[in-house]
DNA sequence: CTATTCTTTTAACATAAGATAAAAAATCAG
DNA sequence: CTGATTTTTTATCTTATGTTAAAAGAATAG
């Protein structure tokens, strides 16, 4: 729990109080690697934070396996689209290296917000900077070759292409498998 | 002013006196064609309302302009990636069709959530809502052909491509103006 | 340690989309 | 209304990426 209130209080210092309340709503999950944390057609209704460990969350297109988004330690991971509209979520969160993950339950979490504007305020904060990240992903995906998208995740994210196969790193940038090992070869 | 407080009633109903503190950090704002509601490189303090006309934003990337989003009537539009992190935008907002638009003063809203949490959750409900959106157009863009996302423009936003022009609709799909053309021409 | 399974690379071919240029159509200013 | 400008389409050629299949390499269970 000490590594979550670290983060936390990079987006907005906690008092005691509003801290233990988050901490009356939380559980320590253990998980082993290719499992799912959350299931393909389950509501999201907890918000993880990974202390250990790395996740993606994928779905399946025309049978195709897609990585939407990978995330490592010290970070939130959720689906947001089923979190904030409350509709069962078409992709699932699987752990792809041994974890140990907080789980906030989110609807215990959203009764919170009510009495302290603190939390809400957290959250709020977190959210936007999540926001801010998939938009500019977007600007990533509009007009970049694939080699482009490729360059740019070995910059600014190495450890994903250390750390997750390889399979996986392709659908998330958008590509075959074929064209990402390709582009590897060519240097 | 009205359209904007029933657009808000959508996400959360606000006190008269929360809707009176916003309406004293508003002003109403007429602006022509082919203007330029805020340019590049400025640092994004205003949210804007669109009571009439269209919007988008857009950049641009290694000198071709790139057209991020469309916003129409009954809409917010801002460029998050600086409203939420308070560095200069490299986008700017060009109004597509003669608008008349609500501009909030982002400083005074983010002071107002202080003294009306009513008014932080309002914002908080507003953006969550946009990020969902967000992270379904990266789902739209990881795994499809440029005619799919064509189709599923048509299908989804046909107002985008009835009164925007398509040289700003291909860049927003990710492709070329001749591209879009030729996927038009083959119905 | 070995056999099995899973992952990554390589090869050959097909195709969608990019680049450039020019024509056609539509819009706009005076 | 007319000429000028902007937008959209069409044509040709090129290239990046997809598809399928198979080989090579790495990881894993027993």
């Amino acid at each position: 729990m000490q590594k979550l209130f670290q983060y936390f209080r990079k987006f907005n210092p906690l008092s005691k109080e509003a801290e233990n309340a988050i901490a009356e709503i939380c559980s320590i999950v253990t998980i082993k690697r290719n499992k799912d944390l959350q299931p393909i057609g389950h509501t999201c209704k907890t918000i993880y934070f990974i202390n250990k460990g790395v996740a993606r969350i994928y779905y399946f297109k025309d049978g195709i396996d897609i990585t939407e988004s990978f995330s490592f330690e010290n970070s939130i991971i959720a689906r947001v689209e089923s979190l904030f509209t409350g509709k069962p979520s078409r992709k699932a969160i699987q752990i792809l290296e041994d974890a140990e993950v907080v789980a906030i339950n989110a609807n215990q979490l959203f009764k919170l917000y009510d009495t302290f504007p603190e939390i809400e305020r957290l959250f709020r904060k977190i959210f936007e900077v999540a926001y801010v990240e998939t938009v500019n992903r977007i600007e990533g995906m509009q007009f970049h070759s694939a080699e482009e998208r490729y360059n740019a995740l070995l910059n600014e994210a190495p450890n994903v292409l250390m750390r997750v196969p390889l399979k996986y790193v392709a659908s998330y940038l958008g590509i075959t498998q074929v064209s990402l090992s390709r582009i590897r070869a060519q240097h």
